[in-house]
This record gives C-alpha cells, sequence and structure tokens, in this order.
DNA sequence: ATGAAAGCGCTAACAC
DNA sequence: GTGTTAGCGCTTTCAT
C-alpha cells in the first residue's frame, strides 16, 4: 500500500498500463496497437495514440526482448576501429541496420583473441541476434564459441562449417586481375607486391590474386618483390624500403591495402621519389582518404557499402527466416579498379 | 504438458533454474552467488560456479535490467564517424565503459537534427544510463528531450541548466596561445585562421581564442585572414585558395582542426607551394593521422583518451552515485602544442 | 545462510 | 475486436 502511494507521487516514466488507463483499453489493445497489429479498431487505435502521444510513451525494449525471444540486437566486431576502412563499415552497417529496426554493438577485437572472446561473450549476454565478425579471417578458434551458442554469424572471408554461419566472399580477383593488368598497359614489368600479414585469410587471398594475375599477365614475379607487411601504414614505409633496398628496384608497387600504399606514399617522398613518375602506387581499398593522397591514389575498390549490406542481409535472413530452405549462406562483394594518380608510365631509365 | 516435454527435448539456453537445479539450491542462491553477495557460503557458491560453467551459462542481460532498473548501457553520439577524431574517440570511451562493466551504444548524427532525434529515441528505448553527445554543439533543441527524459547526459563545450547534465570544457586557450606564440617566434606576423563553421560552439571557441591570442601577442588580425571553413579537408582546400587570392598572403595558417590542416597542405602543394618554407601550417586535434602527413603536422592536441574519460566518468556519477551532493558537473580537458614539420621561419621574402 | 514468492514491463495464447 | 492472464529470466524482500 506504501508502494502505491510512492508511485503516484513520483512520476514514473509512463508503461504501458498507464497507456491504457489513459485510453481507457486494455494493455493487451495497446500492445497490439504499438506492434501494427491488424485487429485493432481505428477508434481504439487513435485512442492508444493519442494517450502515447500526451503520455510521451515508448516501450521498455528489454521486456520486450524478454518475452518476445528476439533483442532486436545486431553485433559488429571489426579489427581495428582506428583504421579508416572499419568506420566507413559500421556507418554503412548501422544505416541499413536502424533502417531495418535494428541496433548495433560496436567492438574492435584489435586482432588480441582474448579481447575478441570477452566481446564475444558480452554481446552473447545482450542476446544479440546475430554477429558480422568483419576481422578479415584472424580469429578463428572463437568463433566456434559463437556458432556453439547458436546465434547467426557472418564472416569475412571464412566458411564455418555451421548451419547458423554464412559467409562474405570478396572478389579480388576482378580488381587485382584490373590493376596488373593497368600497369602493363602503362609499361610496367617489375612489379611488386606488398602483401597483408600472413595471418588474415585476406592477406593470403590478395597475394594469390596477385600471383595468378602476374602469371596470367606473363610477368615474371621477383622473389624478394613479395614482401609481408601488416596493413599499416608504418608497415608500408618498411615494405618499401626492402624494396629499395634491392639490386633491382620495381618500377610499380601493388599493395595488400590503402594505409600500405599510403605508407610507400610517404616513403618515396622521403627518398625524394616522383611519385608517378618514378614509382607507380596502387593500394586497395578506396578508403575515403585515398581520393586526398598526394598524388590522389590508384586503388581496387572495395565497396564498404557492399560489404555491409551483405553483412545484415546475412544476419537478417538467418534471424528472421530460419527456416527458409533456400537461405543465402554466401554472398559475393566485388572489387572493381578506381585509376587516380598515383600510377603511370615508368620514366625510360626505369626500364 | 506438451510444452514441457519439447522444452526437454531442445537444448535450450540454460536459465538461472537450470542452474539451480544442478546445484540443487534455489534460484535465488545462484542469483546472490552470481552477483558476489557476501551472504552465500562457500559451500554452496563453489556449486553454483561449478554449474555455471559446466552449462556454460551466463544470465539474461534483459532480464537482469528489467527488474533491476540497470541496463549498463551507455549511449554516445558523435557527429560523424567517418571523421578520424571520432573513432578514435569512440575506441577511448569504449575501453573505459567496458572495463567498468557497460556496453555501449555509438551513433553519428551527421550534423542532422532529425537524426539526432531518432538516436536519442532509440537510446532511450534500450534504457540507457546516460549519454554523451560529443557533437561539439551543433543540435541543442533536442538536447532538452533529454534532459526531460531524466537521463544523465554530457556535453561538450555546452552548458545544460539540467540537474542531469554535466558538461566538458575544453581549454584550447593553452593550446592555441601556444600555437601562435610558436609563430610569433619563428618570425611570423601575418598569420591566418581558418575556422570551424560558426554552427558550432567549439569552432566560435577556438576562434575566439586565436583572437585573444593573436591580441596578446601584440599581432594585428588582417580582417580577410580568419575565413570560416568547414572542417573537412575540402573545406581546408576551399579556404587556403581564398587566403591566397588576396593581395597579400599570410606566412602561416592556423586551422580549426586537423582535417582543414590536410586540406591545406593538399591545396598548398598543389600550388607548389613548400610547406614550412613557404607557408606554415598549423593544425588541431592531433589526429593519428597528423603524424604521417607530409610533412607531418605541427598541431593542438587534444586528447581523445581525456576527453572520452572524462566523459565517462561524468556518465557514471550521475548514474551510480545520482545522490552524492558534490557530484562534479564540470570536466576541463586541456589542449597543448605538438611541434612537428609543418612550421618554421617564414621565407625572407615573405616579409 | 537459504528459500519462497512477488513482480519488473511486456507479448501472446486463449476466452469471450 | 477486445480483454484476461500466464509467463519471459531475473532480483529482491520477507520468512525461516
Amino acid at each position: 500500500m506504501a508502494r502505491k502511494v510512492i508511485r503516484k507521487a513520483v512520476a514514473k516514466t509512463p508503461d504501458i498500463r498507464t497507456v491504457a488507463a489513459l485510453a481507457k483499453v486494455s494493455i493487451a489493445t495497446v500492445s497490439r496497437t504499438i506492434n501494427g497489429s491488424p485487429a485493432v479498431s481505428d477508434r481504439l487505435s487513435k485512442r492508444v495514440w493519442q494517450a502515447i502521444e500526451q503520455l510521451n510513451y515508448f516501450p521498455n525494449t528489454h521486456a520486450r526482448s524478454l518475452v518476445s525471444g528476439r533483442s532486436r540486437l545486431l553485433g559488429i566486431i571489426v579489427e581495428n576501429i582506428t583504421n579508416p576502412f572499419f568506420p566507413e563499415l559500421i556507418q554503412s552497417f548501422e544505416e541499413v541496420a536502424v533502417a531495418h529496426g535494428y541496433e548495433i554493438l560496436v567492438s574492435s577485437s584489435n586482432s588480441d583473441p582474448a579481447i575478441l572472446t570477452t566481446c564475444v561473450r558480452r554481446m552473447l549476454e545482450r542476446k544479440v541476434e546475430g554477429v558480422a565478425v568483419l576481422t578479415f579471417g584472424e580469429e578463428e578458434p572463437v568463433l566456434d564459441k559463437l556458432a556453439h551458442h547458436d546465434v547467426p554469424i557472418v564472416l569475412a572471408e571464412f566458411k564455418l562449417d555451421d548451419p547458423k554461419a554464412s559467409t562474405i566472399l570478396l572478389d579480388y580477383t576482378t580488381g587485382i586481375h584490373a590493376a596488373v593488368q593497368h600497369l602493363q598497359d602503362l609499361g610496367h614489368r617489375l612489379i611488386a607486391f606488398l602483401a597483408g600479414p600472413h595471418t588474415l585469410h585476406s592477406a593470403i587471398t590478395r597475394e594469390n590474386d596477385f600471383r595468378a594475375a602476374m602469371q596470367d599477365a606473363a610477368l615474371p614475379i621477383q622473389k624478394k618483390f613479395v614482401v609481408e607487411c601488416d596493413h599499416t601504414l608504418k608497415g608500408g614505409v618498411a615494405g618499401f624500403s626492402q624494396l629499395w633496398s634491392l639490386p633491382t628496384r620495381p618500377t610499380a608497387v601493388l599493395c595488400s591495402n590503402d594505409m600500405t600504399a599510403i605508407g610507400v606514399l610517404r616513403a618515396a617522398y622521403h627518398e625524394s621519389l616522383r611519385v608517378p613518375q618514378d614509382l607507380s602506387v596502387v593500394g586497395l581499398d578506396d578508403i575515403d582518404f585515398a581520393e586526398f593522397t598526394l598524388p590522389p591514389l590508384t586503388t581496387i575498390r572495395l565497396s564498404r557499402t557492399d560489404l555491409a549490406r551483405a553483412a545484415f542481409e546475412a544476419l537478417r535472413q538467418q534471424a528472421e527466416e530460419p527456416a527458409n530452405p533456400k537461405l543465402q549462406r554466401e554472398f559475393l562483394v566485388s572489387t572493381s579498379l578506381v585509376v587516380r594518380g598515383s600510377t603511370a608510365a615508368p620514366a625510360v631509365n626505369g626500364r
């Protein structure tokens, strides 16, 4: 009794009962109205919405999730939010998720399996309906845990043998072939490749595609022309100096990602090399910034929007139509070459 | 009955009852154990943890939030996640929040009041315990709504007259004075300022601090030397060309943020100007990338870590000790000059 | 120290 | 069409 009095005294945030009382209907009707059930008469529906408006009411998500078993929460784990590629990805993912009435939980794994584990756990605790692991294939062992918990999961470039898992395949081949072709057309023969860390599936795929493209172009690959970097700007600087210490130097460098290419641009500048006259540089990703480097970076575009949409769609399907027999389990995102200012014909003495 | 059979058949995710049954205790004891209540005997506690382990159980956050009224969720709204300043800020905020057992909801307002409104609403629905609005003072009207809902809120550079609101003040003065001093020491007298959009509190504060610093240095400000940009790289390019079309040109430019400064660097390059010999450039923020521009950018550092920590602490205090009479309502984050390669003495003919 | 039971705000099955 | 009611999984009195 005393409790009730207090409840009246303190203006609590309105709940479904408050609305029902004001609209003079049952709480079931309020619930139905909110959820757009067709079985509510216009007359009552109007009264309910009016009450909702008047009270500035909105439903408690936790209560909803508890009873419905659906949280409308999706998790997205990226490798490092500080890498410009990822914020753009997150933004696209958020946009499409919110448009479909989902909320997202974001985490960076920072390539640390321990962190990934706690990320996953936190997301599981929040009862996410799906997790997009866009770390590009680094931390496989942990992923089994996710699958075990029966949560839909989508991975970039890595197939998990689990009915709840789907995969986004990146078609690097097209873009990388186009890039090598482009360089060959310009007259380059000495083309180097600054690879990503071999702990990453994507890095290995990219490197393999480079080798294949060179072979298709009948261009030899000098052994020392493929060097493993770490997908950071500093890594690009280091990779460049390794290349430059070689007796024969390449006239063009294809990089496993844009940050590496930007590192090369920077290192080349310090060596007083002119890009593209003395060295052609090609990146991969086409981060927003690529347009603004000096010179603007020729690069292989990997659309963050396409990737994010595919990831969301994979999760949505699993969450909303788990019984659908023709659930799409694989998604393909393509790449394409964007020619800007960092590539040109090699200088004659470069031959 | 039929229901129960199904329940047994399908291996449901374990709940508190499952644990209690396995440990042969009541659900209350399980709850107490999980929450570290001292009133549980070692003997039972051990049994409970064992069961938890064995079942790989973890509590349902929604149920917990529903009954306890605490979601352990914090919201952070930034202006644009694509601006490198913000991911760094988000990362720091996430780190400290997670370390304290909170989860975060991230949103970008993209300077659009309508988007901000829905962000706020979504966060309110999720029952966040506090919101950090780090948009730097753009969308005031909407903020009242937040305050109205009795949710703790922390703002950057904007005071809201509400008991639940606190403010983070940025001490630009120190950094900007140091920068002007630095330029004066190098011999500059013709110093321009590329301001941020006047819709931003922070932009106005920065501009005012610049004017004050110039006055203190007894340096005149040419009227046309202060131009309003928009805190983007493109804005910096545009600002530079406006400056360069002037009859007398500045020998140094101080920019309201790093992206603007990077735009100036780029525009200067296109004019075949050498930085810093022909033009000194100073940024503000010290984003990660500032270290890697060509040349490395001299800039005024605004620590994202400090800012994030202050924001979290403000929210935590409001959420956990709302009754504390000496709750801190204002936080100060300082700035400092970082000298790199984009500043030098002006060329003699520049005099 | 432990357990029984009430109830957080909501949805959905069932009754009318 | 609309209302009544039983829980969703948990925390928290209140007994014992």
